[in-house]
DNA sequence: TCAATAGGAAACTTTAAGTTTTTTATGTAT
DNA sequence: ATACATAAAAAACTTAAAGTTTCCTATTGA
């Protein structure tokens, strides 16, 4: 409950920490419907005004929240395995480790909490409809392709974006829907009987 | 504004469906959010007492109009246009046509709402984990598929489960990240670009 | 024709969002 | 050290909509 001694009384950043993690506590614990305004202000031990002086309203304190406490654990690195399939395998795999290892208390929220992923996707459009070409994964996987195109293992200017983009749509669907952590068996299935194939039938 | 004669007091279906098309009216011009019972009440030329006597809450009352004058309009006939492409492109047009009579605010509210969720879950079984199998719709494109098979265009066996629901995966996925009714030119991208490719690639 | 049923109207409670005001602690500049 | 500006604490307030209750009255049908 965040508890602070009598007489002293934070402000700025270490106030504004306390609200997005007693924010982030809240949304895990009780999910995005529940957790209100107050809710949020009594756990950080302040009181709604001054989260209202931070964030215009609600969702807006809750992207901050997941802005600081969830996206910075999905890791952007580009594997270098030495061949496409093995890379592209590799970075799906990375995406998605960190909802198993992200503590057993937030992937049950995030799991147990559909809402919580109908919030990413309504609210933050930056992540997922923003366009294609200014989209971190899909930069990810055109690089990936582009070590690939270096090694001639393929054209990278056949593909599509919508190819391009088809493994990392494919992992969000199966979150999305499944609402549990991806099976290493469905990520080859993704690369091996769907991307891989296509990548292949487009060099022709 | 469904104005009755004064001293003419509806009861019970007639009442009721008048009520259903209020809130239905409603949604499409307000949208989920902003749709509220007083509005609802006073289109229908009643008042909420009456909605609540009938319904426990605001998203019941909206499963019951989408029950009654949204899901009839989603088919699941199979087409017949002589070839495997235009089958699966018409297809899938037929299933999305109706969400265009609807905006984009109305999907994002309803996607919004935990209940609505569990209702458009329950209704588009897809989205839920039930085995591909017992799916109607996968069920739809499993026989187009045969009937591409007894034209001798493809050889069924040869497919995926994977490759037999992807068209339908990547149509819901556009749906549920870009929550607005999804465009002809999409489709055929999923069409051209994505589905026949594989199958003709399976055939080898 | 009379009692049961259910609609109409309106006041009411509750809940949470969001705002405003007043008081007071604290960091910073003089 | 003192004073000043800043912003936190506290609480009252407004608003909007959900949902409830009550009372009255039109309609139905036994």
């Amino acid at each position: 409950m965040d508890e602070q001694k009598k007489g002293t009384r934070r402000r700025g950043q270490v106030l504004e920490e306390a609200i997005l993690f007693a924010a982030w506590e809240e949304l895990l614990e009780t999910g995005y419907t529940q957790m209100t305004m107050e809710s949020v202000a009594t756990r950080a031990g302040t009181n709604k005004s001054v989260l209202y002086r931070r964030w215009p309203d609600k969702s807006a304190l809750v992207i901050a929240a997941m802005r600081k406490y969830f996206f910075p654990k999905i890791t952007n690195e580009i594997p270098n395995t030495g061949s496409l399939r093995g890379d592209v395998y590799a970075y799906l795999h990375a995406r998605v480790e960190p909802l198993k290892t992200i503590g057993a208390e937030t992937i049950r929220g995030l799991i147990m909490e559909p809402m919580v992923w109908r919030m990413i996707i309504a609210s933050m459009p930056q992540i997922i409809q923003k366009p294609r070409s200014e989209n971190k994964m899909i930069a990810a996987m055109a690089a990936i392709l582009k070590n690939a195109e270096l090694r001639g293992e393929v054209c990278l200017e056949k593909l599509t974006p919508r190819i391009i983009s088809l493994p990392l749509a494919l992992l969000q669907y199966e979150l999305i829907t499944k609402l549990e952590p991806i099976s290493d068996e469905t990520i080859a299935e993704i690369v091996d009987d769907i991307f891989m194939p296509l990548v292949r039938a487009a060099q022709q």
